[in-house]
DNA sequence: CAAACATATGAACAATTGTTTAAATGGTCA
DNA sequence: TGACCATTTAAACAATTGTTCATATGTTTG
């Protein structure tokens, strides 16, 4: 079923979708049809939106630590810390160095921080 | 089973952890401790941590759009799109009026591109 | 080499989340 | 008022995710 007036601004009806505003949303669609950086984006916050890895991000901006450390200081197990270092490692949002048996962890670069004081700033309003 | 040893840098067991930089951890557990943003900050990239509401932020970032124009750009449900869009208006990312049967919504300022220009750094490094 | 230790990994489980389907608002207009 | 339409909402389901437990790497040191 499929009702299409070629009008400017006028009701269309496709795939069971009404569009009102068929001017607006074909400038918009063939604005944003092509951006690959959508799900890149989307790929990123998801790794931010966590409370442990914000912790993590967090308590590394103020320095360089070991697993061990970082899972006393956020209370959680070794393993739990680990795995979400790597999460986080793969989102290149931290490096690490290996001293021995220790492994230190650290922010990968500014940006990292840039991003969460942007949040922080929506937050606080 | 807690062995403790006082002295800078050497190593403390206690429940079940492992501490190797004493000096470090309670320097920064201190900094941390009573930060009450960490919590909010996860929620917000929570928020923005999917593709379908990311690309919803992108296209009103474009333009102010109904619920059905969105539903038919992004190929989704009207349905899908009001549940994300409520979710969007929760985290105070989207704004919307109401003109007759339609409701419009808009991004509710600029910081939310603020954010997503840069995650965008990160991504494109 | 073997024991000790810091870290990493895999499988499994509970909890959370996004979409669908169906039905309910809330508004317009004849 | 009653039919119609845009949007919202609720319940249900499949899919994803974070942590735990157990085990495996890899390094140091006696």
């Amino acid at each position: 079923m499929v009702r299409t007036k070629t009008a400017l601004n006028l009701e269309v009806e496709t795939c069971d979708q009404t569009i009102i505003h068929q001017d607006v949303v074909q400038r918009v669609g063939k604005v944003i049809s092509n951006e690959t950086s959508v799900d890149d984006v989307a790929d990123l916050f998801k790794v931010l939106g966590d409370r442990t890895r914000i912790r993590l991000l967090r308590a590394l901006y103020e320095s360089e630590m070991c697993v061990c450390d970082l899972a006393y200081l956020l209370g959680m197990t070794q393993s739990a810390i680990s795995h979400q270092l790597r999460v986080l490692k793969q989102a290149r949002l931290v490096k690490n160095r290996r001293d021995g048996k220790v492994v230190y962890y650290s922010l990968a670069d500014e940006h990292v921080m840039h991003i969460f004081n942007e949040a922080y700033h929506h937050i606080k309003e």
